[in-house]
DNA sequence: ATCGTTTCCTTGACTCATTCAAGAAAAGGC
DNA sequence: GCCTTTTCTTGAATGAGTCAAGGAAACGAT
């Protein structure tokens, strides 16, 4: 059962130490947080982190998220008009799909092999270090309750 | 003059009527200032129409803004980390370069005809009205100043 | 195991972009 | 020019995120 209860905690852990953050319970609780609940807001974790440390303050989730962020444990996306979300998916190319509608995210592969138009054409001189994409439109459910009758011809991704 | 100063007002007062909305001097002088300056923000904005109507209200120039996003006449832009930005350019298909040091955008064009990444590998059943690219870095003064003497190896894009 | 230093967390106040609401003013069709 | 509708002004409110000071915990060394 310890045994148990040390393996639940060891992925987490292992990787603030990988990092060489200090490992407390906070940012232990914060990490499993963000893995637990994908796209998830400051709010979602806060939550998340109180049903098993009910005490931590906002301020620590916060800081938490900041330095995992920094040493690239999680990646913060923040489309247009959204607060700030944070996922635990990081080190491969994946780009967002988001609802207008409803606010889901959804996570998608970038096309394997192939990205033309993630080396700009021009580049205006600057040292390019990552290409973020955002996919909007309408999920499945708010697509149908939305235009029900409308034939479902694909829009234009561009 | 008096043509002149017609002249001068036409093209934002033709937009504005082509696009059925009322036309009010607070409108023009905004959709006018988005033309001048390069991704303003809101907060620049109300300085540049305060240069020519110094009574407008900053609720005015929110208003104004969304409007003129809702019709298509400029284009909000929110890169993570800052506030709304707004462009006049719209219609074409092109990007941003976002400088992570000093926050600068800059325009560029999208690869002309060939979009291959902008259409997502497995679109979740997603009906897709706009990819939206972000490309993060250094513009060419901050890479200048950060690392001197590094070679400039390209940074991979993706 | 305990100590001491460094880092982190708690508490609570604060900032600032953006929004809300009510009444006054202007736009545009008649 | 009048009337209705839309928009603007004024002023307060919201809420995500930040700042700052002191107490607590982590962890390497004793």
């Amino acid at each position: 059962m310890a045994e148990n209860k040390e393996r639940h905690e060891s992925e987490p852990t292992a990787a603030l130490r990988e990092s060489s953050l200090r490992v407390t319970k906070q940012r232990v609780a914060v990490l499993a947080a963000v893995c637990d609940h994908q796209h998830a807001d400051t709010e979602t974790v806060i939550r998340a982190v109180r049903e098993n440390l009910p005490e931590v303050s906002h301020q620590a989730v916060y800081d938490s998220l900041h330095t995992l962020t920094e040493v690239g444990l999680v990646r913060c996306i923040q489309p247009s008009g959204s607060v700030a979300r944070y996922e635990r998916r990081i080190g491969d190319n994946h780009h967002h799909l988001v609802c207008r509608s409803c606010n889901l995210i959804v996570d998608v592969d970038c096309t394997v092999g192939q990205a033309p138009c993630l080396t700009p054409s021009h580049d205006a001189g600057f040292v390019i270090e990552q290409a973020e994409v955002t996919f909007w439109g309408l999920c499945p459910d708010c697509a149908a309750s939305a235009a029900p009758s409308v034939s479902p011809e694909p829009a234009s991704a561009v």
